[in-house]
DNA sequence: ATGTAC
């Protein structure tokens, strides 16, 4: 179905693979390449006939989605571009956040004191079914409208400090503008569910961690610089934006899904939806998706609010937690490349800009800002760092392991015992989960999951990014 | 991913 150059068989880690359609540009070595599903090409092909020129890339983490595949990157010119609610995906600004702690890995060293700190968290952090966050006192409007901006501040509790990189609020865009007018639009229902779901997880892939970091040599200059430390605790979240999002996405969707059947527009997938900048139906999903932004960008701030006040009722209030970065990976907006506005759309994809990019926040302009990427439950995630060589792929990497197994195969194959053992079940190294019932999170188990190590191979190999420091995990917590 | 869904 697709051939590649033979020019670029110089490059390990890149093929150019050239659909009936157009380009694909895909970044991975060959064993990665080769497992990949046939699907994900047919798939982009589908994605390339979208009209006007896209430039369309994949990570070795891909993996097939709805209309779609989980790490594209898709860029068109923004005076002439389309937007795609698929190729931004339902759970709009999902991403991940980390924070440095003044803990060590010997501090955490028993496990009874892990146990004692999940419990703590989960106190705080509730992760069962339909879970409902503890922030009754916060005004949903003003978190979708003006982000980290819009909470009390009490929930700011070192003040709101953008250029200090110390800050637990600091993010490098904590506010997304954009016409309110079209709030209104969402139906009452989501309003409420959203505004009880503030500060919880979420389920599937979505997790809060405490890791152990060991910093990588090659760039042990840039990881003093953003205050990392041999051995230090840091903690990390991945989650979005819960209903939110999805009600953004099914609300723009179908607006769009309309303007697609009265002008006849469309691919071989009646599931990938699309349309140009310039159509109202194109803005006003726009105008939304940047609320879900808002929301997801403030949850991610509100979980660590919480697992920060539950680190302090355990280990005391000389306890600190500051912030690395919060950096999402589902979302489409302008960037400028080369001089040209682009509009660039990240699904399952990771900014990772270079040492002095003048799109860094001033903190990060030095050594480039921190690319953070999970690994799988039980195998390590790992903060990077741009490359320059990034430029090629509009400064995009992959967003973690990637799924290889459905959820459903995944309970079919794997065991409990299988997952116990990954996660090193009753012995000194125990990773401590939240659930006591494995099974409802076996789907999670690394089993599912590409090997990591080898998606960060080809992203380094390809001269995107390479490590700052690799995160060994201590305790998950998940929800379901 | 989502108190899943024609």
């Amino acid at each position: 179905m697709f051939t590649y150059n033979d020019q670029q068989a110089n490059e390990k880690y890149y093929r150019k693979v050239q659909l009936p359609a157009g380009d694909l540009h895909v970044f991975a070595g060959d064993q990665l390449f080769e497992a990949l599903d046939y699907k994900v090409f047919d798939m982009a092909n589908n994605n390339l006939q979208i009209p006007n020129r896209l430039y369309m890339s994949y990570t070795p983490d891909v993996h097939v989605g709805v209309g779609t595949c989980i790490g594209t990157t898709a860029v068109w010119e923004a005076a002439s571009g389309y937007v795609s609610p698929s190729i931004v995906g339902s759970d709009i600004g999902c991403g991940m956040r980390v924070h440095l702690t003044n803990l060590h890995r010997d501090d955490l060293q028993e496990v009874k004191l892990r146990r004692k700190l999940v419990k703590a968290i989960e106190k705080l952090l509730p992760a069962e079914e339909h879970a409902r966050g503890h922030f009754s006192d916060i005004r949903l409007e003003h978190v979708l409208r003006k982000g980290l901006h819009g909470l009390p501040k009490k929930y700011i509790p070192d003040g709101y400090t953008p250029k200090k990189a110390t800050s637990l609020t600091h993010v490098e865009h904590s506010k997304f503008a954009f016409d309110e007018s079209h709030l209104d639009r969402l139906p009452e229902m989501y309003w409420h569910r959203s505004h009880r779901q503030l500060g919880t997880l979420g389920s599937g892939n979505h997790f809060a961690e405490i890791q152990a970091i060991e910093i990588h040599e090659d760039n042990r200059a840039i990881a003093e610089k953003w205050g990392l430390r041999d051995g230090q605790i840091i903690v990390m979240i991945h989650s979005g934006s819960r209903a939110w999002g999805g009600a953004v996405s099914q609300y723009g969707g179908s607006e769009i899904g309309k303007w697609m059947r009265r002008t006849g527009t469309g691919t071989a997938d009646p599931r990938l939806i699309f349309a140009p900048l310039d159509s109202e139906a194109a803005a006003a999903y726009v105008h939304l998706m940047y609320s879900a932004l808002n929301y997801a960008v403030t949850n991610r701030h509100l979980i660590a609010y919480a697992i920060r006040e539950a680190f302090r009722d355990v280990c005391g209030s000389k306890f600190e937690m500051t912030t690395l970065y919060d950096l999402m990976h589902n979302y489409a907006w302008e960037e400028t490349h080369g001089g040209t506005p682009m509009f660039v759309h990240r699904k399952g994809a990771t900014r990772a800009l270079p040492a002095q990019h003048p799109d860094n926040p001033e903190p990060y302009l030095a050594t480039g800002h921190p690319a953070l990427i999970p690994g799988s439950m039980g195998t390590s995630s790992y903060l990077m760092v741009g490359q320059p060589g990034g430029e090629r792929n509009y400064y995009s990497i992959c967003h973690g392991a990637g799924r290889i197994r459905s959820r459903s195969a995944t309970k079919r194959l794997v065991t409990v015992d299988q997952f116990e053992s990954s996660l090193r079940v009753g012995t000194a190294d125990e990773i401590v989960v939240n659930q006591r019932m494995l099974e409802s999170i076996i789907d999670e188990s690394p089993q599912a999951y590409k090997d990591v190590d080898q998606i960060i191979e080809s992203v380094v190999g390809a001269g995107l990014a390479s490590v700052v420091a690799k995160c060994k995990p201590l305790a998950s917590i998940k929800g379901v």
